[in-house]
DNA sequence: GTCTATAAGCCGATAGAC
DNA sequence: GTCTATCGGCTTATAGAC
């Protein structure tokens, strides 16, 4: 931990700051002081406020969706023609869920900055959303929309569209408020995994 | 519109700025600038900025919970036993989405402050949530397991609390982007109605 | 009620020493 | 790569005239 690079600190700490007060509660004066450096630091190694966040993101991100085409593409191979939806969903769901339990190595933290990315709707990572990121997401729903061809297509995406939204708000809040404070949040968030795809499967069927 | 006085004209002109630029995009010098007043008139109508921004989600959250409320108080009337999950839910989506769609009264942009502060999980609107609303919240969250005996009741509560995500993502994607950029926005709002409130009932029934 | 002027402080960015 | 010092600008809040 402590050999960690500068950096990486900034990083690290950007991140937890963004998670814990949002975009509007962070300055690169808090995060200098946080991360134990100072103001020039951060301009050197970043360039800008902006471009310090936009790293925060992307640190992330690509691996997240590489994960999630991964295991879309594993489903794909054995059987051509038939998805199986929960299959699908899981491919989509887990992966963002799972990187919130792995506390090593940061994901939780991460997925409070996405949640809240989401919400604040900035231009940076709608801009990611639908460049980088469309064509994985039109597979997923081409993919769910096979396993429900009873369906229309437009059908599909609205709720695919509403279940991104399930997660989104499920994601933010992790960490906040508990629906049970008697489970733990282990349990808790095993429990989470399994009603949102349970959710999402019964969503989509007919 | 110019006989407001200035009080209306400043809370007005932030539901606007918030739903535009978000809770970090707004500075009281700027609302003040922009409803044509001065720095000074908002601390005296209001105190302090904290006070500015409460003022604007009171202004119409009662307003929508009383609506739920009475919505589903009809419902019971009639029928004391059965309630008809998909009246139940209407009950509780509708009310917000038709507020959106009043133009004259100012909802669509309220809502999309409230989809703002839902994800930003701000302290004060967390308080009235699980203190002035609660009631309200939990009356819906038991009609709709009586619709759905057959659930288990911690299963409706994780599966409202989901669809909740939904609509809040949903109330937060209007003026945004539009899945079709074919449709005009009243048919794109009529569509969203139907398409989430479908969704729902299908996610909650056997 | 409305306004101007001002206080006191935090902001991001950068110059320049080491 | 790391740091201090500093610039110009914007922030909230308030004092006091009208």
């Amino acid at each position: 931990m402590s050999t960690l690079s500068t950096k990486e600190r900034i990083l690290n700490t950007t991140e937890q700051l963004i998670a814990d007060k949002g975009f509007s509660g962070i300055s690169i004066r808090k995060i200098s002081h946080a991360a134990q450096t100072n103001l020039a630091a951060i301009n050197y190694h970043f360039g800008n406020k902006q471009q310090l966040i936009n790293a925060v993101l992307e640190r992330r991100l690509n691996n997240l969706f590489d994960i999630r085409q991964k295991m879309l593409n594993d489903l794909n191979q054995g059987k051509k023609k038939a998805c199986v939806l929960e299959q699908v969903l899981h491919a989509f769901i887990a992966p963002a869920l799972y990187m919130i339990n792995d506390k090593n190595q940061g994901g939780k933290t991460f997925m409070l900055v996405l949640a809240r990315a989401y919400a604040e709707q900035g231009e940076y990572l709608h801009q990611l959303m639908t460049t980088r990121y469309t064509n994985t997401i039109k597979k997923f729903a081409d993919a769910i929309h096979r396993s429900v061809p009873h369906l229309d297509k437009e059908t599909v995406f609205w709720r695919f569209h509403f279940i991104i939204g399930s997660l989104t708000y499920a994601m933010s809040d992790f960490g906040a408020s508990s629906i049970s404070k008697q489970m733990s949040e282990s349990d808790y968030f095993n429990r989470s995994v399994d009603e949102l795809i349970q959710f999402a499967v019964q969503a989509l069927q007919a």
